[in-house]
DNA sequence: GGGTTCGTGTGACTTGCATCACAGCTTTAG
DNA sequence: CTAAAGCTGTGATGCAAGTCACACGAACCC
């Protein structure tokens, strides 16, 4: 009971913190209905073909979304953060579809689940929340062009360094704590070419290699 | 001015049938601000780096909408159709932003342009308005997802016959009237390997090639 | 401490696609 | 009617990346 005590007042402070643009009857609302959720680093969020009834406020941490083929082969698309939801959950729950995407924490992460019925419901009551919705999808939009960009245009040396990039930004890090094996699949290609790739970074002076670690220079 | 007056009812007219959700308040307002224009087939209506000012809601016709990169090659994203609009310039018009894309009609095609300032005073005042926003955000996404699918999971053989099939049942007809090159371009290839693939499918019955046409069977 | 697992490095080979060169045909322009 | 331009077919060649095979060292595990 204490800890739920806690988790709700810390919860509040981080809605307050991430969205400012929330009106404070939003922000009460959201904090009645919705639930709060902690995960674990590497916890798989949401799975391929599971059904979408609520979406994710990101309060903490850093959450990965990846597209999945029949086959099981997933690609990175773009990388989520305190302050922004899931728009794959809004454009899924709203079709009643099953979800297209797998997400993946990349370190702790709370976040609080809102369900479907309350969300179309604050879209006519909340100018704060359709805002935010809007501003969500355009983000995303953003977000999803440059991942077109980068595999309709670019070889696979010039992916890797935005993906390193991406990656060293997002972090906030210079190291990166990944094995080759991760980033192949992250980029859906295969081991060998990432191990070659970054030897060949490694020589023009751009990273510096180490077991499960890239420094990016 | 005869002719302004039909331009007027029968825009009025492809309001109501296409976009059948509006309020008639709306449908009102839309027609005494949006800007009526018509472009012919393989019209550029809108090019990488132009700034967007507004907003297209479609009424006849049907748009190509490309993805451009700094070289000039270009990659076929999604189709626009009536009842549809431009989900990119949404995100460009909040944004002012160049745009990233490039649009094409591909049959004669008539359009309202619907200036930003006005698009978000009507979120707020009508609330078809901001589902027909919200659903179009959607179902671009959507649409943005599956070209994702194409280019990250397929080979070049399956993007084509996705291409083919895509063409067929947005333009529905059964005969594709492009060139091999153009076709090319839109994938972001060479002329000589879309020849090759076209040729093997019409070997294994699933095409039917004549000059700037092909048959899908 | 010795085996096991995991991460990385590397050579050999294959394959899908891009590029170049050129030929034959159809359509359009003058 | 003739030349030019555009569309398609095809062989030769190159290259990026995927695949297979295997070796070596680091970390972990009883």
């Amino acid at each position: 009971m204490n800890m739920q005590e806690n988790n709700h007042s810390s919860a509040d402070q981080m809605l307050q913190k991430n969205y400012p643009l929330f009106e404070s009857q939003l922000v009460t609302e959201i904090e009645s209905k919705g639930e709060f959720r902690s995960f674990e680093p590497n916890e798989i969020l949401m799975r391929r073909g599971q059904y979408i009834r609520s979406t994710m406020l990101i309060l903490s941490g850093l959450i990965k979304v990846y597209r999945e083929d029949e086959e099981g082969n997933e690609f990175l698309m773009y990388y989520l953060k305190p302050g922004e939801a899931c728009a794959l959950s809004l454009v899924c729950a709203a079709k009643h579809e099953a979800s297209p995407i797998m997400a993946k924490t990349v370190t702790a992460t709370e976040v609080l689940l809102v369900p479907i019925e309350v969300m179309s419901e604050w879209m006519g009551k909340y100018k704060s929340w359709y805002q935010f919705v809007i501003e969500t999808y355009r983000n995303r939009f953003d977000e999803l062009l440059a991942t077109i960009d980068s595999i309709a245009f670019r070889s696979l040396d010039e992916r890797l360094e935005f993906y390193l990039n991406r990656a060293k930004e997002i972090q906030g890090v210079k190291i990166i704590e990944l094995s080759h094996q991760e980033i192949a699949q992250e980029l859906n290609t295969s081991r060998e070419v990432i191990s070659r790739l970054l030897k060949k970074m490694e020589q023009r002076g751009k990273v510096k290699l180490s077991r499960n670690a890239i420094e990016i220079c």
